[in-house]
DNA sequence: CGGATATTTGACGAATCTCAATAGGCGTGG
DNA sequence: CCACGCCTATTGAGATTCGTCAAATATCCG
């Protein structure tokens, strides 16, 4: 196990290669994603502080993975991971209940990008952000916007534009302020949660 | 442990109630489910023989279960299986196994669901009947639908009026037949892929 | 400072949804 | 056995949301 550093954007692991490392995210944020062969892309997750990354009991990765800052990752070798796991018992049942965590998280996300309208996305969006400014011990109304309008776009299952016009619509309606591209506010928290519907 | 006999279209468990059991569907169909306040529905997944029903680690279920039709379920009470894991970590190992496989499956339909059109949609649908089909041991070219419209929509994130229009085009350029409307038989399954584009 | 890249904005078009009507299946009861 | 009614599926026409293409603006970084 070995503790390593990564600029921002850089590719970690690819999917459909040989799964030889599992990671946990110790600082930064990280996108994982799919892509169909035409280049269609769909970012199924994003990682932050204390999130495991790589976690498959499949022989290759399931999905490409790509730091969207500079973040640092613990790393260990999954051959290790298998017999640490025999011997700790208590570790397996931690991971089943992360697997079991971002199987709820996947789900939904499923209900997002099945049957959300681009406004109640891009809700959902920012209150997942705020989610993770809270956990940071930030205040939750005021965000960071790690990523990129594509990588926003790719995980709501939307177009940059749309990204850009319902983030503008928000902010002329009062709801945000738009510090600059990657920071912004929450200023009508209850509002955003009317809009997100999410169950 | 006990095996349960199920009529179909019958409610097994409802989102955020007690998760009091663990199923295991031992014969027939199931679909899991969660919805938004106003109504909308999202299909998150078709269970089969042999797959686990209401694996979580929560207190509460995080979805609803219904059968689609007369269904056999082995069900566990979870205070039970708890305790079973400390006794046989081989089935630690197994639900880990069954929830990173799930997981696998969750992600490629986020794929679908926020990258796909219609009709690649229902290609892909389409297919995962077929292979439904083989793991039944059945000619993988002919599929039952055991699912209605309405169902087959709230899972692909569309109407029932766009999946009936896409059947019926896909019939009409000859890759499928409709025996009738739970039953039929794909005339071209490398066309099928080809539209499905899974990566 | 300046070129490259990312974001915003605009005009238009297309895929899918909505609403409405028709057709088909299936069970019940006459 | 047929007729009726109910429910589901299909088909059609028009509306709408979101995507596409294009241009302008802002931002980043050497």
């Amino acid at each position: 196990m070995s503790t390593i550093l990564i600029k921002p954007h850089r590719l970690i692991f690819v999917e459909s290669e040989p799964a030889e490392n599992v990671f946990n995210v110790t600082d930064g944020a990280v996108k994982i994603y799919k892509m169909l062969p035409d280049g269609r892309r769909q970012i199924t997750g994003f990682l932050f502080h204390g999130d495991f990354l790589g976690l498959v009991f499949n022989e290759t990765y399931a999905y490409s993975a790509e730091s969207l800052m500079q973040t640092k990752l613990c790393r260990f070798p999954r051959h290790k991971l298998e017999s640490l796991l025999n011997e700790l018992p208590k570790l397996e049942q931690r991971l089943l209940g992360a697997a079991s965590h971002e199987l709820a998280a996947a789900q939904d996300q499923m209900v997002l990008l099945g049957r959300k309208s681009a406004r109640e996305r891009m809700a959902s969006f920012l209150l997942m952000l705020s989610k993770v400014a809270e956990r940071h011990g930030q205040p939750d109304n005021s965000i960071v916007i790690p990523m990129s309008r594509a990588d926003i776009g790719d995980y709501l299952g939307l177009t940059i534009e749309t990204v850009s016009r319902t983030m503008t619509q928000f902010k002329s309606q009062g709801l945000i302020e738009l510090l600059d591209d990657k920071q912004a506010k929450l200023l009508n928290l209850a509002a955003l949660q009317e809009i997100a519907m999410s169950a």
